[in-house]
DNA sequence: GCAAAGATCCAG
DNA sequence: TGGATCTTTGCT
């Protein structure tokens, strides 16, 4: 199975309220603090899995959480783990793209650089316009600028983004 | 040991 | 718009 990453949210150490890091380093938390380029695979609201690529030195916390996909291959087999039909919201949103990408939080901690879990860099053509909004679902430090999604792909929770916009927090700038 | 909140999703 | 659903955490 093959997507493409298509909308992000950073969460930092332990200057960021909003973040599972914040806190300091728990048993459920501890991958958060590992090396660069490992998941961090955990559980949200008892039911879905969501998942981090940690971006930060070891030992700070920094992580990206992975929000949406634009499914390229393996589209059958990720809507058998949905059980959908719908392409458009196969996966978007973090536990619908965990769920189609079949991760399970035996995951937690393994590289992100080789199989089972692989993400590749991005593609030179990625110099598309990325926005930036204030994150979603969180209740602390919600006005940070922190997640990111490319402005001319669908397949980024939309709903959710109209119903968080609000124009002072919204950017529109290129990124790299 | 208990209570509460939580980086969500889906049906109605 | 609200309910489902349950793990993790923090406090007693």
């Amino acid at each position: 199975m093959v997507g493409r990453i298509v909308e992000t949210e950073a969460y930092l150490g332990s200057n960021d309220a909003a973040s599972h890091s914040a806190k300091g380093k728990t048993s459920r938390n501890k991958s958060m603090f590992g090396a660069a380029g490992h998941a961090y695979v955990y559980r949200i609201y008892g039911l879905h899995l969501c998942l981090n690529v940690v971006t930060g030195p070891e030992g700070l916390g920094e992580a990206v959480l992975i929000r949406a996909l634009e499914p390229i291959e393996g589209i059958e087999l990720q809507r058998r783990h949905r059980n959908v039909d719908a392409v458009s919201t196969l996966s978007t949103g973090p536990g619908n793209a965990a769920k189609a990408m079949g991760l399970t939080i035996t995951l937690d901690g393994m590289s992100v650089t080789e199989p089972p879990l692989y993400i590749s860099p991005p593609s030179t053509q990625n110099t598309l316009s990325i926005c930036t909004t204030p994150r979603i679902g969180i209740s602390k430090d919600n006005h940070l600028p922190l997640r990111y999604f490319m402005k001319s792909n669908k397949y980024f929770s939309k709903a959710r983004f109209f119903k968080n916009l609000s124009v002072g927090n919204f950017l529109s700038e290129p990124l790299n």
